[in-house]
DNA sequence: CAATTCATACCAACTGGATAGTATGCAATA
DNA sequence: TATTGCATACTATCCAGTTGGTATGAATTG
């Protein structure tokens, strides 16, 4: 039930918004009542960070997964781009309540996400600079702005990407990691 | 005073949220009555549909003027990417507003502003074409995707830049370019 | 084995506070 | 004196969280 309450929720908060959906429109869509919602949080704000741990542990998870892999920056560096937008298909709804609600937990809440979200950007400017050193990228590269750069094409694709439209996940991430080692101009 | 409303209402959207922010707040940041309020506007939407308006007209404004100029594709890119960066100085609070409170916007109100969003997008993707024709681009490029790609690292920009941090605007957008023009890969 | 206790998983009704929007009033100004 | 630019007071509604339950089944005990 825990579980129902929670992937019922994270499709109401994304399509009307945390502070939009009431507690009882989230019971009323299971048919329950409130009493069961308090007997599973304490409050909505606990179901939130509940949306937001599952979210961004899963993905530092399948980041970590990725990194202690014996392959190349280059190739570690695309299956991170793929996880990110492939992740849309698993994760979507949450991936815009993380970005788009993160207001809504109180400080101390905030205080044990955040590091979090930070640690998987610097984990990829720690990729980048492994990748500098071993020759894989330029030399003359600003890894901090850069990686910002690649975390936005990726992250920005959940406001776009369709896992059921024409374009598969991998086509995405491919055509994305191309143009971030290669470029787009002529030679 | 009607633009006074507007700019405290954007701070107060950015910092709690549009639904998260009543009437009574904004108008006590500024000293007034909520009488004052709705002198000026029929409803909390019509003020954030003025935000919304205020700036993705803005940007489609800027857009034109660069891709009017008679510069390089290459070029035009850069500004482009530039624009969004260094507007975040000052349109920063509005952009958040403007990707994160898109719901709160009813139908009709939508149907004006998503065609403006596309616009955006899609002078973009012609200014690509543009470039493979005349050969400053590969000619191997998925421009629907990689266009998704430029403006997803641009506009992530509001999430972490800092107009008053250590790398400037120009700095990040000349970043930026050169990781989508040459790539990061090492020759 | 039968009676009792107890925890689990839920339900229904209520409270207190907040909030968008309205109706009306009033003073300055043009 | 009519309009502009506000203020005041009020209404109707909504909603998070609380309180006080009930049904069920499993474990404990006499």
């Amino acid at each position: 039930m825990k579980d129902k309450l929670t992937e019922h929720s994270i499709n109401l908060f994304e399509k009307k918004g945390f502070k939009e959906t009431s507690i009882q429109d989230i019971v009323d869509s299971i048919g329950v009542t409130k009493g069961t919602f308090y007997y599973y949080f304490s409050s909505k704000e606990e179901l939130l960070m509940d949306i937001h741990l599952g979210y961004i542990n899963y993905l530092i998870e399948q980041q970590r997964k990725i990194l202690d892999d014996n392959r190349s920056c280059k190739e570690k560096l695309f299956d991170i781009v793929y996880m990110l937008i492939s992740n849309i298909k698993i994760q979507g709804s949450a991936a815009k309540i993380f970005f788009r609600e993160m207001k809504n937990l109180n400080e101390e809440r905030l205080a044990l996400i955040v590091p979090k979200r930070d640690e998987f950007r610097l984990n990829v400017e720690k990729l980048l600079n492994d990748g500098i050193e071993n020759g894989e990228f330029r030399a003359d590269l600003n890894s901090h702005i850069v990686t910002f750069g690649i975390l936005g094409a990726s992250n920005w694709s959940y406001h776009w990407f369709n896992p059921n439209g024409v374009s598969t996940d991998r086509e995405v991430a491919e055509i994305f990691v191309e143009m971030i080692l290669e470029g787009i101009q002529a030679n």
